[in-house]
RNA sequence: UGCCUGAUGGUGUAACGGUAGCACAACUGUUUUUGGUGCAGUUUGUCUUGGUUCGAAUCCAGGUCAGGCAACCA
């Protein structure tokens, strides 16, 4: 049986431009702005870039446009080095549009010469007004007749700092009345006297976008140049740029951004959760940057078949956080050390045993039979989860209530003989007695339970901290939803547990292991954790059907 | 009332004129020393109206709806 994987756009427009020799081997990029953290949208379009590449034989650029130095900083280029890195990709090359700064430069005195460029000392209000509507042509302004001397003398003047801040810019001239607002004399440079956190103070104009990207690619030879479908209007600029300045004639292609349900994907929100405070920082295990993905404990792999999973087209689409979490939990259960934590802890005690402790074994993974076990104390007094003991137990309830028997994991069969409260009700204690000839792996009893819990003993028990993340939003759709986003913020996206208790084997394991805390989830150790102070994250919930039966 | 994209189950994504498939979600059943995992199965779909054709999700025309475009941001 052959699996026929059928093509995306791209690719059937790579695998055809392959075919008719039009390239040799295809040259991606990647292209962020070094004015953020990289989210979980950034990893789809890394994993096309690097992919493509991958599958057709090729490579990829990691290219920071940094045109902009009012909202760059190194910080975020050494951020998104990191997460690329994470995801497993490498870079053909590190590049940046500002090593391009003086090339560009004197491409826009091309276009001066060719008189397709000119200095406009209008206003930003001047120009908006003067370029009309998208039904309404522009119209133009004196500076658009300037000769070409003058053009060349002014924005030489421009480049050496004879001018304020926004008193003149460059603007190509293509056409006033275009349909298409991008072709109407579009902005090439402007006066911007910023620290540039590469170049420094050495320039006081910055080009634009539109005057940096193309050209970037073509200098780089980027065969095909892959962005998001917001940049399909600036297409026609892209090709007049190329064209008029004779480049590499890079092309682009378009796809629809990733969005997710329960989560917000703009940089701008983001960043305004983190600097109010909703979240900790740019990497709060909320967030879904990926730095805050890898701290939640998500796998890059798992994060990688996921961008595999939803696919690329040119339709707006809204992914299913659920799906995320299913490619994270199929990851982990594959690969997770399994522990056993009781997090809301009451007593049980077996009240015919009477060796003291014992040690017993338990299983690190079952689904991998190589993966060994470990050991774990088993005495007398035990904690168990308090959900796992109902005073009148429902028909479908297979845990412990009063006369009911279970199975402690990977230890004995007990029965329930009686309990305790307090005088506030609450359930305090359990007693129980053990069958002996019911030992785990050596079971001579013949007896047969239904559920099974997971235990700690109480004297070997270490105490841990658990964050417990739910969603970051109560709506599906954060950015459609009516009225300010960060009213729909859910209260309880965090809930850290401090009552928890551990079996040893925890205690000595590597801080970067996985670990599926048995029929509580997947978790993994938190950069603030220490070894006085063990702090896990909860990466995803195990699925619970029986939390499901519980609210119908 | 301009230009540009797009429209297939709840959500994504295939089918490139010839059986509407796959995944997630939901729901059954089964296995299980995790109410996990695994296994088996069920439910749900081509925006609309015409046209071309033996045959249309696919081609053509009109309509409807959704999104994008008028930053000295990228």
């Amino acid at each position: 049986m052959s699996e026929e994987k059928s093509l995306n756009f791209i690719e059937e427009i790579i695998a055809k431009d392959l075919a008719e020799g039009k390239h040799a081997s295809i040259l991606t990029r990647f292209p962020p702005e070094p004015n953020g953290y990289l989210h979980i949208g950034h990893a789809k379009s890394i994993c096309l870039n690097f992919g493509l590449a991958n599958t057709f034989g090729g490579g990829t650029n990691l290219r920071f446009d940094d045109t902009n130095p009012v909202t760059e900083d190194t910080e975020y280029v050494e951020s998104i080095k990191a997460d690329v890195q994470w995801l497993g990709f490498n870079w053909v090359k590190e590049c940046y549009a500002s090593d391009y700064f003086d090339q560009l430069y004197s491409f826009a005195i091309q276009l001066i010469e060719k008189g397709l460029a000119y200095v406009d000392d209008s206003n930003a209000e001047e120009i908006a007004a003067q370029k009309g509507t998208p039904t309404v042509p522009g119209t133009g302004n004196a500076f658009r007749d300037r000769s070409i001397a003058e053009n060349l003398e002014l924005f030489t003047a421009m480049k050496e700092g004879k001018y304020e801040d926004g008193a003149k810019v460059l603007r190509a001239k293509i056409d006033l009345s275009s349909p298409n607002m991008h072709m109407r004399d579009p902005l090439l440079y402007r006066i911007k006297r910023a620290h540039h956190h590469r170049t420094g103070d050495a320039w006081c104009i910055y080009p634009m976008y539109d005057f940096a990207h193309g050209q970037s690619d073509a200098i780089e030879n980027i065969t095909h140049s892959i962005c998001t479908l917001e940049f399909i209007p600036h297409r026609p600029l892209y090709e007049w740029g190329i064209e008029q300045l004779q480049l590499f004639p890079s092309k682009q292609y378009e796809f629809a951004r990733l969005n997710m349900t329960y989560t917000v994907m703009s940089k701008r929100k983001l960043l305004q959760l983190v600097n109010e405070a909703h979240v900790s920082s740019w990497d709060d295990p909320r967030m879904p940057t990926i730095s805050g993905m890898r701290r939640r404990g998500y796998t890059p792999e798992s994060i990688r078949d996921f961008c595999e999973r939803i696919g690329i087209a040119k339709r707006e689409n809204i992914i299913d956080f659920s799906l995320l979490e299913f490619c994270v939990r199929e990851h982990l259960n594959k690969i997770a050390q399994r522990r056993m934590v009781v997090t809301d802890p009451i007593k049980l005690v077996i009240t015919n045993y009477d060796k003291g402790s014992e040690i017993l074994h338990s299983e690190n993974n079952p689904e991998d039979p190589n993966g060994g076990v470990r050991e774990v104390p088993f005495s007398k007094e035990l904690w168990i989860q308090k959900d796992d003991f109902m005073e009148e137990p429902t028909k479908k309830y297979f845990r412990l209530g009063p006369g009911l028997m279970v199975r402690l994991k990977s230890a004995y069969i007990i029965k329930c003989d009686s309990f305790e409260k307090d005088a506030a009700g609450n359930i305090t204690t359990v007693h129980a007695s053990y069958f002996p000839e019911s030992k785990s792996g050596s079971d001579t009893s013949g007896l047969h339970v239904k559920g099974t819990l997971h235990w700690v003993s109480a004297a070997h028990a270490i105490p841990v901290v658990l964050n417990e993340y739910d969603r970051l939003f109560s709506v599906e759709d954060v950015a459609n939803a009516e009225g300010d986003f960060k009213d729909y913020i859910n209260p309880h996206s965090l809930t850290t547990i401090t009552t928890a208790w551990a079996e040893p084997a925890l205690e000595n394991d590597p801080k970067q292991a996985r670990f599926q805390f048995l029929r509580k989830g997947y978790f993994y150790q938190d950069v603030t954790s220490t070894s006085n102070q063990l702090v896990f994250n909860r990466t995803v919930t195990l699925k619970d059907t029986w939390a499901k039966e519980q609210k119908k």
